[in-house]
DNA sequence: TCAAAAGTGTTGGACCTACACCCATGT
DNA sequence: ACATGGGTGTAGGTCCAACACTTTTGA
């Protein structure tokens, strides 16, 4: 076989001959927002939740659903989260990452399609949610998860737990649950995750991914300072507290919290007043901080 | 418009009219490896090593790169990733992880590529390479990063960081030299990195993904287990810090780093003997290990 | 007046860093 | 004999969890 040069090749070259998925990119975006206030003088309670989209077309038509698009032709995966922010939702300028691609054959009932998953966090004061297009409907959902069952195994190298999680996510109007199967696999340490969707009110295996979603974030916030995305320009210290504590599960204590962030934050002169106790003084992101690794 | 159900709608679907791009599956395969030997009774000197494959298809033929194959149809990103090893490389059974997707619209000459690229960890003590499919041929190159310049520069919310880094991947027959300019934008801690190729002598952008690559893994060894996919089944504590210094680029106390791993490892009865100085006990991976956060 | 949160100080213990020292081996 | 790595002990400092306490506000 004789060798031919690239320009030569790519004259020839006809890629419709080799398999072709379909791409899309899809935005899981997480806020914290008030969900009650019981008592003049008591903070409102917080919850984290994701942002949902309502489809208006098949597959899965009327089914809540993780906004998605399909990539197009000359566009990367940052042009087409932010598109679809910006088409499904009217959201945009938010921190958004790519999180995982999800690529087992039978996950649209359609045709081969591999989803690039994203993340994106915003505070959502003042944010006013408007469907867009193939939407019929868009909302928050409080996002709840509780482990009905967990039993651990040994294997080969390591140890298995299989778990059963109920997903619920709910507003107002709507309560969707979703009940999962989830392997997690450790040999020599590693992770390996396998999940299997029991029931699911949402749409495609979009359970799954919110699943891995939110545990990455629960992950990120112990090492990263990912949280501040959720949070306003300025804030108090216990605002600050309570997103560290919704993400991380657990109580923190106060003067312990003010201590550890306290290289992270700069004091501003404003107070936040009015609160039936005395005003706090709110600070922002101090953007000179630098993470400090070992 | 009148809704119609899934079935119907499926039944009428068609797909083609849609833009597809192919999609690949790459492995980043590192490995640490002994680099040389001066005396009989010192350590042999070992340095961070990646897997490439010279091509032997265009475009690019002849060129070094990381192997790759597009994933078929009724196949998940698994085993593509493990084909690819296996048919690429002849190496099955290694550690794999996602690491990033890949979807700059001219990162191919062919056609619109989107990649999935992995990252594979592996103790190459008994490994074989074998050129296979479209490969010329098969090899480990040291990995050496250098930066030539770095500038800092204050931007809205953060910082920025400009550096121009010459990564260099070398074995005894072959010498290959890539200069990237690397853009990394701090907002609010959040890290944003542009990376473009000024020069290479790679394949494609693989420059780039390496680059990320050797990031990840290095950030990784800091707060998981992961570096332990490079070990034998046993090894000395000794060879498991030489690992962990390459990867975190610094020296580390004998008496400190025993104490940080000591719950990680289970001593065995067998010694590594005849190396000209005491003995030394191996260990293996403790499978009971749970990794403790906060 | 007082409930609620704002905000700060202290103390004991765990862990980390740096260094020092002895041990065992093969040539 | 001795160079080389194997292996362990300790002292000082830093950091963190837990708790206690004072301050300030608005209804």
């Amino acid at each position: 076989m004789s060798k031919i040069s690239d320009s030569e090749f790519l004259k020839k070259y006809d890629s419709s001959s080799f398999f072709k998925p379909s791409v899309s990119s899809d935005a899981i975006v997480f806020t914290i927002r008030d969900i009650k206030t019981d008592n003049y003088r008591k903070l409102p309670e917080k919850k984290l939740q994701v942002l949902l989209v309502k489809r208006g077309e098949n597959p899965f038509i009327d089914k809540w659903s993780i906004p998605g698009v399909f990539i197009q032709e000359k566009e990367n995966f940052e042009g087409s989260v932010k598109r679809c922010l910006d088409e499904k939702a009217n959201i945009s300028d938010i921190y958004l990452e790519q999180l995982y691609t999800w690529g087992s054959p039978k996950r649209d009932p359609r045709t081969r399609v591999i989803s690039v998953s994203h993340m994106g966090l915003i505070n959502s004061d003042n944010i006013d949610l408007k469907p867009g297009k193939n939407v019929e409907d868009i909302a928050w959902f409080t996002i709840n998860t509780e482990i009905l069952k967990e039993e651990k195994e040994e294997i080969e190298d390591g140890y298995k737990i299989t778990e059963e999680v109920c997903l619920t996510l709910e507003n107002e109007k709507t309560v969707l649950k979703s009940v999962l199967n989830v392997i997690k696999e450790y040999r020599r340490n590693n992770e390996i995750i396998y999940t299997n969707i029991i029931s699911s009110d949402l749409a495609f295996d979009h359970p799954k991914m919110l699943i891995y979603a939110i545990e990455r974030l629960k992950n990120k916030v112990e090492y990263t300072t990912i949280a501040f995305n959720l949070m306003p320009k300025e804030f108090t210290l216990t605002k600050l507290q309570q997103v560290y504590e919704i993400l991380l599960d657990k109580k923190l204590l106060k003067a312990n919290f003010r201590r550890k962030i306290s290289e992270m934050v700069i004091e501003t002169e404003h107070y936040d007043e009015n609160q039936g106790h005395r005003p706090s003084k709110l600070f922002r992101f101090n953007t000179e901080y630098r993470q400090q690794y070992f």
